[in-house]
RNA sequence: GCCGGAGUGGUGGAAUUGGUAGACACGUCGGAUUCAAAAUCCGAUGCCCUUAAAAGCGUGCCGGUUCGAGUCCGGCCUCCGGUACCA
């Protein structure tokens, strides 16, 4: 055995091996145990960065750990291949996107590899390979045959000089990225696939998922954002309606005035006949897209001219023209009631509308509105034959009421929209879709498919080079046969995904989607990845999984069923980009220390769900710590080693005994921290702790020298999922040439953890005041009888009475006293 | 703005169900070893007073519940993530 750790050439030997004997490779066994672990798979962007290595090394090591439990382990890798990055590159270098991204996967595969992870290869998926996408497209088809896959118009952000669409992380300040020009919004039709008939169920099925973290489902359910109300229709002066939406009908006798969209009818009706009308609404059509955006922007309207009737007292209700309103969501316009809303409240102040309070509190304290609106639930006043009611029995009778005369309706309304699924980019999955003259938008046939995307292009300018490629959209119409055209739209990278989890059960099936075996590996047991994507990458993949299970591909209900969100890895207080050039190499770190240390120091250095701030400077005690435990695997073996026998521990010394106690007490806590609180960082620092005491215990005969040998071996096998290489061959050494691959979890002696006796706090008044050492069956008589006769309990007894005494068993006694 | 988190020594973090605040590391300081250095080993290390012991203070800020609060409740501050076309 060398006496140096040299983790180099040990780990490239290690991987080679496991490379031979294809040790991770995972077939469907139906008499085994199987168990899915998955991390989230990268963008190529060009080599891995911090964050990459954190998710790989949390899911390497819980696939590690469940393979040491026995199970089949299913641990996946693959490549979401498709994404903007990629034509930025493009258009930057002169590099075809495919030939950049193809780049890019070598690398990091080769980088994935070094680091050790153990993961079935073969299964390996690429998003952007039609025999991938082909797939997609075909799902498509058969959610547009069921009209879940619909057509409508929708805002985009459009930048005029270069003729372009622009993502909202591109427009900066309300202006173009790349040319720094104002960006408008313009109306554009676009593919949209039905989520919000789903809305319930993802929102219900969130109960059912008990392994998922809280903060995950509060917000995927506050972002579905399901509210009961009324749709409220106020009659326009040409007798038609507009439809709001309220969850306060309680408070509809206080509405001043309606606000509607830039976009909607009303509003297009005032600008066209009113020019300082189209000048104040053509001078707010600039701001992006972004919810955030709108939010935070000053809240401006203008009076279009026209007034509605409210549909309970028939006066006439002034109609105003907001940017705030959204024409995307709901009915784009909203009802008004500014004593008890507070953006109505400032809107209200802001033009001088009238605010007519409405609802007053239960307990009748004075509200005083000029400071702001009272939003609380409270008694309704000023509200006819409505007055005196309370919020529930108003809600009901306001919404009869309206029923009654066909001006309302109760209505279930959500936060959450349809997703829209189409990009105006080229690098990214064809929309299969051929728009006739004739027939409308028809369905590419599926023995037509997969629409493949022409890889060979350049780059002119920035707008996708498909959408000037006759040979790429020019085709016939697959129903008439005449003269057509393809979507020269792709997909939203969010679809593809959706559903690569579970097409790692087939990845190479080219007759399906998915066949049979996804049922045997599906749904996920351990899904790892950024808490970035709590929201829109879990709740498309749950939405898909649910299309996939209603056209009969998958049988379960949900794709995941424990969910760990890893906190980011920060540096310099913010999230590690290329786009902020904060990134750090993990590369020079690999080179210097090796994959182990690099595992190591990323476990070691919080735990998964907190957030991580870069630093440099722990990485070298990591590095310390393995050669230590090698050292300390050497010395054992120099020393003479053991021969494994654990049959006989009777007449220990209490040295001997003392290590065997922290040896099984260190087994259930590392297995308690690995399997049910996944805190990996303290799994490390209570090995070390068993490591330094090994390191102080000194072995004279054959009876030490087992019992530090059991020490080690427990050691080095708990630390295997962490770093698998140093310990492949540490147990070599320990255990006879045996691989450690084969080794299984090890068991807590029960024997072992006996105590003779235990330390127990004595607090006076909740202060410590000294410790006791007593055996751990002792009276609480006894107890108190020993605390109260300390020295420094009874100096704090001095002048005043024991009013009672509180004893935690084992733990602590405390002395009330005054 | 809205939704979800986080804040503990010089630093990363620990304290698992309301019960010993600071485990385990990093760093720093002191010592051993060495011709010297690296590596390694031993010791000290929240603040304050102190020769020492003991006491006092201390988990972002203010207040509350409790015998007892880093942990629970109310109100703030700061930072991070998401905010539907970054992935």
């Amino acid at each position: 055995m060398e006496e140096k750790y040299h983790a180099h050439q040990i780990e490239l030997k290690t991987q080679k091996l496991w490379e031979e004997n294809q040790s991770f490779a995972a077939d469907y066994d139906a008499s085994k145990e199987k168990f899915y672990c998955l991390a989230m798979f990268p963008y190529p962007s060009g080599k891995l960065h911090m964050g990459h290595v954190r998710n790989y090394t949390i899911a390497d090591v819980i696939a590690r750990f469940q393979r040491k439990l026995g199970k089949n382990v299913l641990q996946p890798m693959g490549w979401d291949a498709f994404g903007l990055p990629a034509e930025n590159a493009a258009i930057q270098n002169k590099i075809a996107p495919s030939d950049w991204t193809a780049r890019n996967i070598n690398e990091m595969k080769s980088q994935l590899q070094r680091l050790g992870f153990s993961y079935d290869w073969r299964r390996e998926l690429t998003t952007s390979n039609p025999d991938y996408y082909r797939w997609e497209q075909w799902f498509f088809t058969r959610l547009f045959e069921k009209d879940l896959a619909y057509k409508k118009t929708a805002s985009v952000n459009w930048c005029e000089t270069d003729q372009t669409v622009l993502a909202n992380e591109q427009v900066i300040d309300g202006c173009c990225w790349r040319c720094n020009n104002p960006v408008q919004k313009r109306d554009i039709e676009q593919w949209f696939i039905r989520i919000t008939s789903y809305a319930d169920q993802l929102l219900d099925d969130l109960d059912h998922l008990d392994h998922w973290p809280e903060q995950v489902k509060t917000m995927q359910s506050n972002w579905i954002g399901r509210s009961k109300g009324i749709s409220v229709k106020f009659t326009t002066e040409d007798d038609h309606f507009i439809e709001t939406f309220t969850t306060r009908p309680d408070t509809l006798f206080g509405v001043t005035y309606l606000a509607v969209a830039l976009e909607h009818p009303i509003s297009i009706a005032a600008t066209d006949k009113n020019p300082e009308i189209a000048r104040f609404v053509s001078s707010l059509n600039k701001t992006n897209n972004s919810e955030e955006d709108l939010a935070t922007m000053e809240k401006l309207g203008i009076f279009s001219g026209f007034y509605a009737q409210h549909p309970l007292t028939q006066k006439p209700i002034p109609i105003w023209i907001a940017n705030f309103v959204l024409m995307d969501y709901g009915s784009g316009a909203v009802m008004s009631v500014p004593a008890h809303d507070q953006r109505d409240w400032e809107f209200a102040n802001k033009y001088s509308l009238p605010i007519k309070q409405v609802v007053e509190p239960n307990d009748n304290s004075l509200c005083d509105l000029k400071n702001g609106a009272f939003i609380d639930k409270g008694t309704l006043i000023n509200s006819e034959n409505f007055s005196g009611l309370n919020f529930s029995s108003a809600f009901e009778a306001i919404a009869e009421e309206l029923q009654k005369k066909n001006k309302g309706t109760k209505t279930t309304n959500y936060r959450l929209r349809d997703w829209g699924v189409s990009r105006q980019r080229y690098w990214g999955t064809p929309i299969p879709i051929i728009n006739c003259k004739s027939c409308g938008a028809v369905a590419v046939p599926e023995q037509d498919l997969p629409v493949i995307l022409p890889t060979e292009v350049e780059f002119k300018g920035v707008s996708s080079p498909i959408k000037s490629m006759p040979s790429f959209y020019e085709t016939t119409c697959p129903k008439c046969g005449i003269l057509a055209e393809r979507e020269t739209d792709t997909f939203d990278t969010f679809m593809e995904s959706s559903w690569y989890y579970a097409r790692y059960a087939c990845s190479s099936d080219k007759t399906a989607m998915l066949n049979s075996e996804v049922n045997y590996w599906a749904p996920v047991d351990q899904y790892v990845g950024g808490i970035e994507h709590a929201i829109l990458h879990l709740l498309y993949a749950r939405f898909f999984h649910k299309l996939m299970r209603d056209e009969g591909l998958i049988e379960s209900s949900e794709p995941f069923n424990n969910l760990l969100t890893q906190g980011m890895v920060l540096k310099d207080g913010s999230k590690m980009s290329k786009s902020k050039g904060n990134t750090v190499d993990p590369q020079e770190l690999i080179d210097r220390y090796g994959a182990d240390t690099v595992r190591l120091f990323s476990m070691f250095a919080a735990p998964p769900e907190q957030s991580l701030e870069w630093s440099d400077s722990a990485v070298d005690g990591a590095n310390r710590f393995l050669r230590r435990l090698w050292r300390l695997v050497v010395a054992h073996v120099e020393g003479g080693g053991d021969e494994g026998d654990l049959s006989n521990y009777d007449n220990l010394t209490s040295d001997q005994k003392n290590l065997r106690q922290k040896t099984h007490e260190t087994i259930i806590k590392v297995s308690d921290d690995y399997e049910r609180r996944q805190t990996f960082n303290t799994a490390i620092a209570a090995i070390m702790e068993l490591c330094n005491e090994i390191a102080r215990f000194k072995s004279e005969n054959s009876t030490d020298r087992r019992i530090a040998g059991e020490a080690l071996r427990s050691s080095v096998v708990m630390l295997e999922p962490i770093v698998p290489h140093i310990c492949h061959y540490l147990w070599k050494y320990l255990n006879f040439g045996s691989d450690i691959e084969e080794a299984s979890w090890p068991e807590p002696d029960k024997k072992a953890l006996e105590r003779e006796t235990i330390e127990i706090v004595v607090q006076v008044n909740g202060k410590v005041r000294t410790r006791i050492k007593t055996p751990p069956e002792i009276s609480k008589e006894s107890l108190e009888e020993m605390a109260l006769n300390e020295d420094n309990v009874q100096r704090f007894l001095e002048d005043v009475t024991i009013r009672k005494i509180i004893v935690v068993p084992k733990k602590l006694i405390n002395i009330v006293a005054n």
